[in-house]
DNA sequence: CTATATTTAAGTAAAAATACTTAGTTTTGT
DNA sequence: ACAAAACTAAGTATTTTTACTTAAATATAG
């Protein structure tokens, strides 16, 4: 990698003054773009693709672990390092569950600081040995495992699709377009067409994007 | 805890020096004895009751793993904390397998083995942070990578987009339309339509399931 | 068996996307 | 500072898609 492309969220302009004056003094590392809540680090995300994603949880409108979910869904290849303030059961293991590839503490030292940005950046993940405790409590095979193993069942759904339309949105899932359907499914476009609109109608969606929102909502695909 | 009571098992005499030196510096803590092998460790402990056995794990006659065993199985009171050299994977899951309270690298800083060290004495558990990865790997619920996470470098592209067209890039592969790239970069939906359109001239594909291959291809996106 | 649901597909008007071109403005590299 | 590259965006003709409606030909369920 060639220079780490960093975003900071935090609602606190001096954590972030502080991170930022750290992470510039090395180089190799650019902070690009700030953000002081969740919802403005989602739109900063979205222009201005980074290669990390320095989080803290307590903030405004969106809660830090939600952005990370969100990243973790939808934008992969942003990682994600939390940096906390708290070293909170709940928080840790929240954390871990939507996915971050890092938590860190903000007590931490520039070096661990840079190590873990370096390992998230780099693919890697880097929980500080703060943590440590609650991920062997609460995820590690042979400990009483606390935390909520909630696997949650496929949402009901509140529509149903005939056999042909489901079939139609996992084609549509793929990207095909009506032409291709028709083709695959050896009936007119014009009937992938239709197929197509009852489905958008069904699911009350009127674009591609909001489908595939919805279809992965209700784990349909 | 009154003073803490530690046994250190190296085969090195001087890294048990060093680690002596450093620990009788700090009042609370007490060196009670010293063993250069597995089966002496375990002899000592007979002895002498300490509440923490620091351990090596490559180490003549028994290895420290093996005595981590043998401590959970049958002393479960006395606290171990493993202290490697290295931070190879089997080293880390056979650690935490045997039971293990602590893992650290020796490249550690004082204040980290000193929190470690009050950790595991207090019933706590600590894993430094550069074995973050590999725990999470082996043992947290939802990354089951087992072996070679080895990243392969993006194939090079035989084609090269600016850096809007890159920016136009992810949100295309968002699913997102010309209208709402236009709104979201505040621009003309028909410069959108334009940049999308070069970018798919340049990346030679007429729709989006093609647009979306190339770049997964390509790993872009 | 037959009422209901599903699948098929054409028709139509409006909206959007495609496939370009041209061209002014801004940025960047040297 | 100057040329090249990038970004911007309008113009235009052609295709497609959207958003419906209507309606025939199956399927299927009670």
């Amino acid at each position: 990698m060639d220079v780490i492309k960093v975003v900071l969220a935090d609602d606190h302009a001096l954590v972030r003054d502080g991170i930022k004056a750290l992470l510039e003094d090395q180089n190799g590392v650019e902070v690009i773009d700030e953000a002081s809540d969740g919802k403005e680090a989602l739109e900063v995300i979205a222009k201005n693709k980074p290669d990390v994603l320095i989080v803290d949880i307590r903030m405004p409108e969106m809660n830090g672990i939600e952005v990370v979910k969100e990243m973790t869904e939808k934008h992969k290849e942003v990682k994600t390092l939390v940096l906390s303030m708290h070293d909170s059961e709940e928080y840790v293991v929240q954390s871990i569950q939507a996915g971050a590839d890092g938590y860190l503490l903000k007590g931490a030292s520039k070096d661990e600081f840079l190590k873990a940005l370096n390992n998230v950046a780099s693919g890697g993940k880097y929980f500080t040995g703060d943590v440590s405790e609650i991920i062997m409590n609460n995820f590690v095979n042979g400990t009483p495992v606390v935390s909520t193993p909630k696997k949650q069942e496929p949402e009901a759904l509140p529509f149903k699709l005939t056999k042909r339309e489901k079939q139609i949105l996992s084609l549509v899932l793929e990207l095909k377009n009506n032409k291709d359907i028709a083709e695959e499914l050896q009936i007119s476009k014009r009937t992938a067409e239709v197929h197509r609109f009852n489905l958008m109608k069904k699911l009350e969606v009127s674009n591609l994007k909001e489908l595939t929102d919805k279809a992965k909502q209700y784990k349909l695909a």
